[in-house]
DNA sequence: TTTTGTAGTTTATATTATAAACTTGTTTAT
DNA sequence: ATAAACAAGTTTATAATATAAACTACAAAA
């Protein structure tokens, strides 16, 4: 009746993260923050987790001379928002 | 873009307990309990978390002899579920 | 060349969820 | 009648999580 709601997505800011980069090729980190209004640090944590996970690719980088971190959604990562948001219709009636 | 989601309704248990009360007029302790699948010790501390937030009322009495618990959605209870639910959808795309 | 800004990471703290242990009383078996 | 098992929770201790504060490294501007 109640399916189990997988942790690493039943997270405000990492079910952000990822409902943004279900949207797009990929985001930089500062879009992402600019986006979410996350910190810089619970953001980096929070992405670490979901690259951990394998939900994300995260690349870092330079723009110019800056430092650049890319990050993309990868196959599984979308699979298990999918899941995650079907599960989470059982729960919203 | 992305709204806050209320906290107290944003954890699994606690919006199981919200969803099976916003559809019936009231519950027992241990239909809650058995419908969630959760401990007796975790689903006691959640209720009292709605409890305290004015999301549900916990009424004590007995069944015969045994002590029972009734808990009852709240209308203001009931609005913050359905709020959190429209939060919510703003995530899922 | 000191200061300010950018892009993050690490670490410490506060909060939360969860289960184990306990309490109170009831029913069943001896 | 007494002990053992059961029901319905509560309290408390522990583990996991989220979050922000403090820090690092480098670049651009004053």
């Amino acid at each position: 009746m109640f399916p189990k709601l997988d942790p690493l997505l039943h997270s405000e800011l990492r079910l952000a993260v990822m409902s943004i980069l279900a949207g797009v090729d990929s985001a930089e980190f500062s879009y992402i923050k600019k986006q979410t209004g996350a910190t810089s640090g619970n953001l980096s944590v929070q992405l670490d987790k979901l690259s951990a996970a394998g939900y994300i690719s995260v690349e870092k980088g330079f723009k110019g001379k800056v430092p650049c971190t890319t990050c993309k959604i990868t196959p599984s990562g979308l699979a298990a928002f999918e899941n995650y948001v079907n599960s989470l219709k059982e729960y919203l009636i």
